[in-house]
DNA sequence: TCAAGAATGTAGCACAGGCTACATTTCAGC
DNA sequence: GCTGAAATGTAGCCTGTGCTACATTCTTGA
C-alpha cells in the first residue's frame, strides 16, 4: 500500500514505524562516534556495556549497519564509520543535546532529561526541533 | 543481567526497549476505545485503516493483547476492552492530548503536533509531563 | 433465498533484535 | 613462548510485527 493512499492517521503510524527502524542505527553510530573520539577505538564490548545487551546482539546489529553502509569493520582497524555514518552520528548527537537542553530549560532534572531524550529524540520533526530551539533562546535571553 | 547491575546509560536504553514493547498495546487500546465511543463497535477493518497495516497484522496484535488481558473478543460481542485496557486507553488518550497541546503551545502546527506526539508520547516520564503542563499553564495565563 | 462481496481467520514466510551455548582469536603477564 | 582470560564470532533458538495467499463466515441486496 503506497503511503499516499493511506489515511492521515495511518500515515502517522507508518512514520513512527519507520522511525523505529532507524533508531537502532542512530543510537549505534552515535555511540560509536563517541567512543572513537574518546578512545580512538570502539569495541563490541564497549557497545555491549552502553546498550546493556549481549555481545551477540551487538555483533548482529553491527552486521546490519555494515550492510547498510554506515560502517566498516576489519580485524586490524576495528570499527570505523563511513562518511554517511559519521554524518548520521553528528546529526544524532546534535539533536540529542538539543533535546536534553530543552528539557533542562523546561525544568526537568538532568537524569530524567537524559532518559526521556533517549526515547523521544528519534521522533521529532524539524518543525518541533525549531520550536524547541526558539524556547531555549527565549529562556536564555531572560 | 539484572537492571541494577547495568550502567546508567544501559538502563536508559533498556527502558526505551521496554517502552517500545508497550507502544503497540497503548496505541491499540487507545484506538479501540475511540472507536467504541464513536461507533459502539471496533472492527478489525477499522483498526487496519487506522494503523495502515494488513488485517492479519491487526488480528495478530489483538491476539497478543487478548493474551495480555487488555481486551476480549467474541463473535457476537466483537472487541471489548477489559478494565485494565480501558484504564490504559484513558491514560494514553490523556497523555496524547497533553503532548499535542504542549506542542501547539510551543508553536508547532497542528499536523506536525499530531504526528510528533504519536512518536514521543510513549517515552515521557511523569516529571517531563508535569513540566509540560507547567508550561501550558504559564502560556495560558500570560 | 442465495450469491457476491466484506469481514474475519489461518498458514506460512521474512526480518529485526533479543538470548544461551559453544568456538575461535587476541592479548597480557609470567 | 605459553597459558589463561578477554574479546570476538557462530549456531541456533525465541518473540514481535510485518507480509501474501488461501480459507471461512457474515451480511446484504436482487
Amino acid at each position: 500500500m503506497a503511503d499516499d493512499t493511506l489515511k492521515p492517521v495511518a500515515q502517522r503510524h507508518e512514520r513512527v514505524r519507520r522511525q523505529h527502524n532507524d533508531e537502532l542505527a542512530e543510537d549505534y553510530v552515535e555511540a560509536i562516534h563517541g567512543l572513537l573520539e574518546e578512545n580512538e577505538q570502539a569495541r563490541v564490548t564497549d557497545l555491549q556495556g552502553i546498550f546493556g545487551v549481549s555481545h551477540v546482539s551487538v555483533i548482529r546489529a553491527l552486521d546490519r549497519l555494515e550492510a547498510r553502509g554506515l560502517l566498516e569493520r576489519s580485524r586490524k582497524e576495528g570499527i570505523r564509520l563511513s562518511a554517511e555514518g559519521q554524518q548520521m552520528a553528528q546529526e544524532s548527537a546534535r539533536r540529542h543535546e538539543l533535546v536534553v537542553k530543552f528539557l533542562r530549560v523546561l525544568g526537568v532534572s538532568n537524569t530524567r532529561a537524559e532518559a526521556d531524550a533517549e526515547g523521544i529524540e528519534h521522533h521529532l520533526s524539524e518543525e518541533t526541533l525549531r520550536a524547541m530551539r526558539r524556547l531555549i533562546r527565549q529562556r536564555e535571553r531572560g
